[in-house]
DNA sequence: AAGAAGTTCAACCGCTCAGTG
DNA sequence: GCACTGAGCGGTTGAACTTCT
């Protein structure tokens, strides 16, 4: 048995919305509510899908809606919430007023994986590629090792590189002092450009050298420090260590909350190890169970049920 | 100036799930 | 429990626009 159309396809219009089918579709709408998708357009006058009108209405004509570019705060929060629901677009989108589903996934889809990707951060994962690179290290045999790092170096190089030519993204090497720590230093974007092709000569010579060389990946947990930092010291070269959200790269302060990276992971997997509250105190496990609940992130309704060390995402085990 | 390449984003598609009879 | 329907979701597409060569 075949799917039934929502709507009959002939004599149905697509593409583009003239601004006379919306002015049809928003007073309708103003006069009848929401309710019954499947009437609206035929009651509206519109030759469109009931479907059509409801992407059109939620995506563009709701009056609440935001038009203008993300602010900082805004990308900040969908980079955090992505770490922790990974691409639960409406679910994000419901924590952000005034802006879509759509929008956050196209905002992110164009815009925050490259930057993420740009600092050397899976936007998968939200995990640098060092400690990625680490996990793989320490979870399989040297053969495996040398294979992986192998691919997962040509991988990375292309990315890096194709970014570092044609995007002004670029790291200022040197790590900030604030923190004290060199082991996990925090990196800021450099914009000058005479830096950029120094930086794109080391990278393409480390990465080489680190490929003819897979042996020595397999003798620390962390295999940049061997073979990237050829330049350098590794935490002076090395762009991907020690990234953090709540620093300069979006200008703003750390503040010890679970938001931290240490619990970033894949996000599909992570709803289950969120307790989520109703409003009659009782608990339900993410998923299907947060499609109406909007405010699940809100501090009120939100208990993390993870352990500050728990490695939630470990893609080998 | 013009064509190519890259980017953005509105819209569509097919699927899943909840509600209902 | 089952079938059907509507709503909503996430992935994908392609036209319009921008930037590059």
């Amino acid at each position: 048995m075949g799917r039934i159309p929502c709507c009959e396809k002939e004599n149905v219009k697509r593409g583009q919305w003239t601004p006379e089918e919306d002015n049809k579709l928003s007073s309708y709408i103003a006069q009848h509510g929401t309710r019954n998708w499947r009437l609206i357009p035929k009651n509206a006058g519109l030759q469109r899908c009931g479907k059509s009108c409801r992407l059109r209405w939620t995506n563009y004509l709701r009056p609440d809606l935001k038009h203008g570019q993300f602010s900082q705060a805004e990308e900040e929060t969908i980079m955090k919430l992505h770490a922790v629901v990974g691409n639960r677009w409406s679910l994000i989108a419901a924590q952000l007023p005034g802006r879509t589903d759509n929008d956050v996934k196209n905002h992110w889809n164009t815009k925050l994986k490259k930057k993420l990707t740009g600092m050397g951060i899976d936007p998968v994962t939200h995990k640098s590629f060092s400690h990625l690179m680490a996990e793989i290290a320490t979870t399989l045999g040297p053969p495996q090792v040398a294979n992986l790092t192998e691919a997962a170096l040509g991988c990375f190089k292309d990315e890096m590189l194709h970014l570092l030519t044609k995007k002004r993204i670029d790291f200022q090497l040197q790590p900030t002092t604030s923190q004290g720590n060199n082991m996990n230093p925090t990196y800021i974007m450099n914009t000058k450009p005479e830096a950029k092709e120094d930086y794109v000569e080391k990278i393409k010579l480390g990465l080489s050298k680190a490929i003819q060389q897979p042996d020595h990946m397999m003798m620390s947990n962390n295999p940049w420090e061997h073979n990237v930092g050829i330049a350098a010291t590794s935490a002076q070269v090395n762009p991907f260590s020690g990234f953090q959200y709540g620093h300069s790269a979006f200008g703003a302060e750390e503040d010890g909350s679970p938001w931290n990276q240490s619990m970033c992971s894949t996000a599909g997997d992570q709803l289950g190890h969120l307790k989520l509250e109703d409003e009659n105190g009782e608990e339900s496990q993410g998923g299907k169970d947060t499609r109406n609940g909007n405010n699940i992130f809100s501090t009120d309704s939100l208990l993390w049920d993870l352990p500050s060390d728990h490695d939630l995402m470990n893609p080998i085990v």
